[in-house]
DNA sequence: GTTAGTGCAAACGTTTTGCACGCTA
DNA sequence: TAGCGTGCAAAACGTTTGCACTAAC
């Protein structure tokens, strides 16, 4: 499960990663892994941007960046044309929400077994998995909808 | 397994979708199908553009959200900012090459019916599953790689 | 001090738009 | 012939770039 992180933790997660641990980074990197929704640079941008006017939103892309590839944060699915960002790197899934485009983490790892064992015993030929998505696409049901439907 | 279709094929599976069958939206879904390899939009007018040079990338840009909609077409992985289109809209998965970026049909009826089955007695609350998408995520290898590794 | 990171503005590539015209059913 | 589809050019959008400046280690 995700939980919040201190700017103190932030740091030191970046630092760990042998990454400069810039103030611009920390705050990047706090708003990422604190907003826990899955947010788009743009997103991120006008979350710091009231308390760190001066952070760019070009900073706030090259940083993602940055993170992708020390494995801080992973890209996403970018239906709709925009790259979302996840903070939290443990292996899961997601089930996204075509009504609100929300995404939410499915931590199961049953599942996550299951498809490891899946793809180990197929073998498939001439094909090297690095890693194994899956997206369930679908939409949320409120407590009111529910309601509803059992009537 | 896809096959190649015909012009005329091509113009009765719009119809059948109540399209009108338009010179354009024939020949965008040909090509489509029978390129056979998640083209992006560009791609389709590339392809098609020697043949009909009055068709508009504007026209490929809009009669493939019409595919889309009218479900002749879906819109698969969409790494590296550009939306790729699938014409063959039977429920499989795809095994996306991460150094050629090429995507690959995976079919594969058991593993379907193993995530539909895990799904259901999963039950999540509060969402309705329309579609599951797997992506498996790796790299190709080719023949004289398999046997520099096996050396 | 050196190297890597930042901010700015401009450029880029993809996709969408508005509108006049054309064609399908 | 009514209404939807098309082509064009321009605009919009998300993202990347080059470069001079700054700051972390």
């Amino acid at each position: 499960m995700v939980q919040k992180i201190s700017f103190e933790e932030a740091r030191e997660r970046l630092m760990k990663r042998n990454l400069k641990a810039t103030p611009q980074r920390v705050v990047i990197y706090e708003a990422l892994v604190n907003m826990n929704n899955h947010p788009t640079a743009e997103m991120i941008y006008e979350h710091i941007h009231s308390n760190n006017p001066s952070i760019s939103l070009a900073t706030v892309y090259k940083t993602l960046d940055t993170f992708v590839d020390s494995k801080l944060a992973d890209k996403v699915l970018s239906d709709h044309g925009v790259t979302r960002y996840d903070g939290y790197t443990d292996t899961h899934n997601h089930l996204y929400c075509t009504n609100t485009e929300e995404l939410i983490d499915y931590e199961d790892e049953e599942l996550v077994k299951m498809l490891e064992q899946y793809f180990e015993s197929k073998r498939i030929s001439n094909f090297k998995i690095h890693d194994i998505r899956l997206q369930v696409l679908g939409e949320k049901i409120d407590v009111r909808q529910q309601v509803e439907l059992s009537k």
